[in-house]
DNA sequence: TTAGTTTTGACAAATTTCGTCAAATCTAAT
DNA sequence: ATTAGATTTGACGAAATTTGTCAAAACTAA
């Protein structure tokens, strides 16, 4: 169960860079990179793609991971999580249904 | 599977009250309420227990109906649904289990 | 100590969300 | 068809949240 940070974090270490490094490559700044590493900030999807493709980590798993996080911390402080995330699945499974092939 | 608009405005209804009636109440412009009974706009947590008192409806219903429908339309556009839904449920467990009690 | 890295915190900038309002639209009755 | 009343829409500024920048503080390993 790894968060984003985990995940961006591991992928520095393994490459031996430095978070000066990995800022100037991506043009984000490294403070903020410290906080997407220590789950302080949320990066932009944007941003998450850019991770991805630098660490050349798969663009899906490192969106599950960002997106789980973001819900996660949206419900952590409140009751009935699990409840809530049945009614949200079913929720999704409707409005996709309901999406043109467009949308899709 | 019903959003939180759905369960107002059946709630209103079912009372034969009117926007007008209802934003005098609550003390929220009719405008917003409208599009909050059809799903246009997101109400803030301490305008949903406000529904929920004022229409009598049961606060851990209603908050459920609305934190899902927050997280469906988050999660609306984005592949793997399913699988985000599942590593956040695993997060969340985790998160609460490190909480101390005050912080439940 | 020192040199280099990471973390922290304060602040401004940018973005998003929120509330207000009036006009437009819709509905039902006469 | 007109009117009265209810709902919806859209534009706008205000408020709140998120984001980026920077420098100083705190770590770490020699």
């Amino acid at each position: 169960m790894e968060t984003f940070g985990d995940i961006i974090r591991t992928a520095r270490e393994g490459k031996g860079l430095f978070l000066r490094q990995v800022a100037a490559e991506l043009d984000i700044d490294q403070a903020i990179i410290s906080k997407f590493e220590r789950t302080e900030r949320k990066p932009t999807k944007e941003q998450v793609l850019k991770f991805a493709k630098f660490y050349k980590i798969d663009k899906g798993e490192l969106l599950v991971a960002w997106l789980s996080d973001r819900v996660a911390y949206e419900l952590m402080t409140e009751k009935d999580h699990e409840r809530i995330l049945i009614v949200a699945e079913e929720k999704i499974k409707y409005l996709k249904s309901k999406r043109t092939p467009e949308q899709v």
